[in-house]
DNA sequence: TGTACATCAGTGAACGCGCGTTCACTGATGTAC
DNA sequence: TGTACATCAGTGAACGCGCGTTCACTGATGTAC
């Protein structure tokens, strides 16, 4: 594992998002993910502890695109509704290029094993909106980046069942956010 | 059950939210589900013909009352944003007296085995919703609703995690609508 | 009123299956001398 | 270069457990005569 790179570890989470297309999290089984990456059964258990943290590492790693894509997109816009604007595109964008979107914001939630975990990075996420809903003067800057967090996540739910892009969605969005655009 | 009326149905329905209140719903167990109505195993087998349409049953009861509340409290209003606004916090009004919001509003939609109803519910939900966006003349009502509904779920999760009101938040998912209050 | 019989909700032990996890083993690779 | 040994990723059969579902039985209630 440490000589070859993590390559069948990364395989293992490969299968994992290809499983997890068709199915709930709660559907992926270990013999599947070990068949899906070519390897056995036992191998799974080489690479995680258990199944519980690889469901974990599996919605890390989603997470990480649509993360990296919005700071790339972010970094020079001045903190604010306008921020918000720019970077909220960027979710919806960094998830379809990946396959398991529904499963990963529907039912990563609610799945009790990793339920921390999700809830820990749903948090630094809306830390982050937060503070531009403060900038933009917004009367309750929590709650508001919450709600804007749940509202992109449902905007790449929806583009997603779509398989593509919907731009009179993400004008809606826009909308939501105050801008009234004809 | 038909002499009865249906006493041990309720009692089953009863439990299976007061269990869905601590865990999700994937979590429900027959049995415990049983023990908590005070039957045996084999009696929920008298009543439902698998687990699977008990879940259904319990989701279609949770939304039965945020839904009758909702058309209670906008009866006499206009269609357009004012009724959305008038009607919104009947949502988590109608979910907050219930326990297993959390369950109902996160797991549902990822649940495979009943997907499908709660797909359909909140299609149902959307339709009406999508109304008032198209009365109040918004470019694309039907995105306008789906994001709307997902809004104000959101917002029932969030009250019931903080378990009371939580009026910020509300003025904050009225400001997401376009008014701007002070 | 009393007796025999039918019905059917309720019961819980037993069944069967799926699936996460373990473990003794294999064989390829690296190291010492 | 060759030999012996150590390490460790990979393997899949076997294990064990949890849980949904079944089923033969019970006993209360209703009905016929």
């Amino acid at each position: 594992m440490a000589r070859d790179g993590g390559v069948i570890r990364a395989r293992l989470l490969d299968a994992g998002m290809r499983l997890a297309q068709a199915g709930a999290l709660s559907g992926l089984r270990v013999d599947e993910i070990g068949a899906g990456a070519g390897v056995g059964k036992g191998t799974f258990y080489v690479h995680f502890p258990a199944r519980s943290a690889f469901l974990a590492a599996l919605h890390q790693r989603f997470q990480d695109q649509p993360a990296v894509r919005i700071e790339r997109t972010t970094a020079e816009t001045a903190p604010g509704l306008a921020r918000l604007r720019a970077g909220s595109p960027a979710y919806p964008d960094g998830c379809r290029a990946q396959s398991a979107i529904k499963a990963m914001l529907l039912g990563a939630r609610s799945e009790p094993e990793i339920q921390h975990e999700v809830a820990a990075q749903n948090a630094r996420f809306g830390a982050l909106v937060g503070g531009e809903f403060r900038a933009a003067g917004w009367p309750a800057p929590e709650h508001a980046a919450r709600l804007w967090v749940g509202l992109v996540a449902e905007g790449a739910v929806a583009e997603a069942e779509a398989r593509r892009r919907q731009p009179p969605l993400r004008a809606t969005l826009a909308r939501y956010l105050g801008a009234t655009p004809v």
